[in-house]
DNA sequence: TAAAAACTTGCAATCGGTTGCGTAAAAATA
DNA sequence: TATTTTTACGCAACCGATTGCAAGTTTTTA
């Protein structure tokens, strides 16, 4: 077993009798450097099964070819979908992807981010924890010009890129739906109001009750952890109620589902007593029965333009290295949501 | 917008007129370094915000803090899990984790192994592609004794550590759970047989059926890509049999659901007319009407196991540095199954 | 043909910890 | 008090690629 030690650009020049920095030069294609050398330079560097590390040039250059992702449970259909698609891209163009979780807590949000920072990423794509509040410990990327892409859950004041649906047009058009479908009394289950992505349903949610001159009722608006027994306990909770509702918006579908299944077992005929719509388009929500009515955006898709977002700004910083452009960037990209209409809350032909 | 410099242990060792080596042996208590000078330097580190360039210290010692993880894809919620299950236990030991997909290509595989080993991972965690045969890219692991884990879907001629769970005897159980309920005639729908989990499940499969004095019709096993549509189709093509099958041992729970799809359709009464067993205890399993039996194994749990392994291996090659042990390493552990019965095959009470 | 311009390549420092080896200082032993 | 041991720390090379600047060579221009 012999420990065969990688062959580097110092065994490349010695055997061609030229100097590392002209190596190093042509397997880049650097413009000083001749075509013809160039060219042997890449033969025998094949020939040789050279490798560059990594380490050395990341040390060096003092910047990895890593993305960091930063979320809260990859465990999710939708988080999972949304790594799927960052990976994706970032494999094509040559870069790796580090993924940490924050399992939705603050704390664990703010040693990942160092960690990663730490680990010389050359991006991040992140995520917020569930009660993430505060988000100045993202301010140091932005500092040394590192591209950070807040994606799906964002904060609403902070300078950067941003990825993500419309969540007010989308809980406006659930709501819509479920008018049109004849509710008079709609319910909504919620998760934290510090995420974007809930409060701006909800928004939809209030005002598309207004426009049908509904009232809002506080009563029947339930701010929960979104977990399948949550929307259990919720559904309970709403289901006894005196003067229950006839739909209900849920923000994601692994709690509509626990909705649905409470509804079941109290003999609730779905959609006619109760029509149910739920949020991301999960695997389940086409398997269940009745099928879930649900907003359905494109995970896949998400984590793709986060990752091009990054790359894109790595290939202009290098461009404009004169440059120095450090405009605060803020864009924001839209991606859409589509209501899917199923069996759980259609009650027209 | 200061470019603020990182501190690095130049800048501690000069502002406390030591070396920098000296610095560096405190911060992580050598034995050779007073206790004293320990905690003055950790406490100067501290104040002035020091945090170690691991670059610099993985291109010394030629390695990362990094453990590679190459699955087939990550929106699967089985691989989810699984990866949770690592990241959690690596995150816990101050280690991070790369991740990569090779969509079961045995090239993007290959490519893959390759980038990881440049990215000089500390240890790499691999369930295999679907059509992978040679294993011959993950020798170079071994050969820089870098741990190398392979988990669910592993080869069977590799000396390395594997995680798995005991696949014949799962597929033995299953089989068996569907004769127990009275079936006679038991189909099998499975994956690619270059892959032991199902190769392993098969043989319980056929095992089971013997062992009942039924007979093995070769009719009655499919092999299919184990997507929601091929199940469909597999089981279209069952329930045109001329005999067709009343019960189903499928391989996975995403093509059992399309089973059940296509019996409800058909009105095919569930388990009477058919019953029907998955794997992996997929989230729809337990929602889908009926709910679908299956065998569960706990995916975080083989996760953990398999990230463990890595950093035990890591931890005893430290202590280990003078005795320079090279046995080859054959551990497999395997963890448990269970038959979950629910009403897709439960005939009896 | 001489001088200027353009093209190629080399030199050497640099990134920031890590570590083998040497040595000064303190403690233990004779 | 002299000598051996132990303790504590410093020196300097090292990991491998990158890059500003210098310098040599060839081509172009005057």
């Amino acid at each position: 077993m012999e420990e065969s030690r990688d062959v580097t650009i110092y065994d490349i020049a010695e055997r061609m009798n030229l100097a590392t920095s002209t190596i190093s030069r042509a397997l880049k294609d650097h413009p000083t450097i001749s075509d013809k050398t160039i060219k042997k330079v890449k033969k025998v560097a094949e020939e040789m099964g050279f490798r560059p590390n990594i380490l050395a040039a990341g040390l060096r250059g003092n910047s990895t070819k890593i993305i960091g992702v930063l979320v809260s449970r990859i465990n999710r259909p939708f988080i999972s979908s949304l790594i799927s698609g960052i990976e994706e891209i970032a494999q094509k163009a040559g870069y790796s992807v580090m993924i940490t979780q924050s399992h939705d807590s603050y704390e664990d949000e703010v040693n990942l981010s160092k960690a990663l920072y730490d680990s010389r990423v050359c991006g991040i794509i992140c995520s917020l924890a569930m009660d993430t509040r505060d988000t100045s410990h993202f301010q140091k990327f932005i500092d040394k010009n590192i591209p950070l892409v807040f994606v799906d859950r964002v904060p609403k004041d902070f300078d950067t890129y941003r990825v993500m649906i419309d969540n007010y047009s989308a809980g406006y058009k659930a709501t819509k739906h479920l008018i049109e479908q004849g509710c008079r009394r709609i319910a909504h289950i919620t998760g934290s109001p510090y995420r974007n992505t809930y409060s701006e349903r909800k928004r939809g949610y209030v005002d598309a009750l207004l426009e049908a001159n509904l009232t809002v009722d506080e009563e029947l608006i339930i701010e929960t952890t979104l977990t399948y027994e949550e929307g259990e306990t919720a559904a309970t909770t709403l289901f006894d109620l005196p003067n229950p509702p006839d739909g209900v918006f849920v923000v994601n579908d692994t709690a509509a589902v626990g909705v649905i299944q409470i509804a079941k077992k109290r003999s609730l005929r779905i959609p006619e007593d109760i029509a149910i719509i739920g949020f991301n388009d999960d695997p389940i929500a086409s398997i269940i029965d009745p099928g879930l009515t649900t907003i359905s955006h494109p995970a896949v898709k998400m984590g793709q333009t986060s990752a091009k977002k990054i790359l894109n700004h790595l290939k202009s910083a290098k461009k404009s290295a004169d440059t120095p452009k450090k405009d605060r960037i803020t864009e924001v990209t839209f991606l859409n949501t589509e209501v899917l209409v199923r069996a759980s809350s259609s009650r027209k032909e």
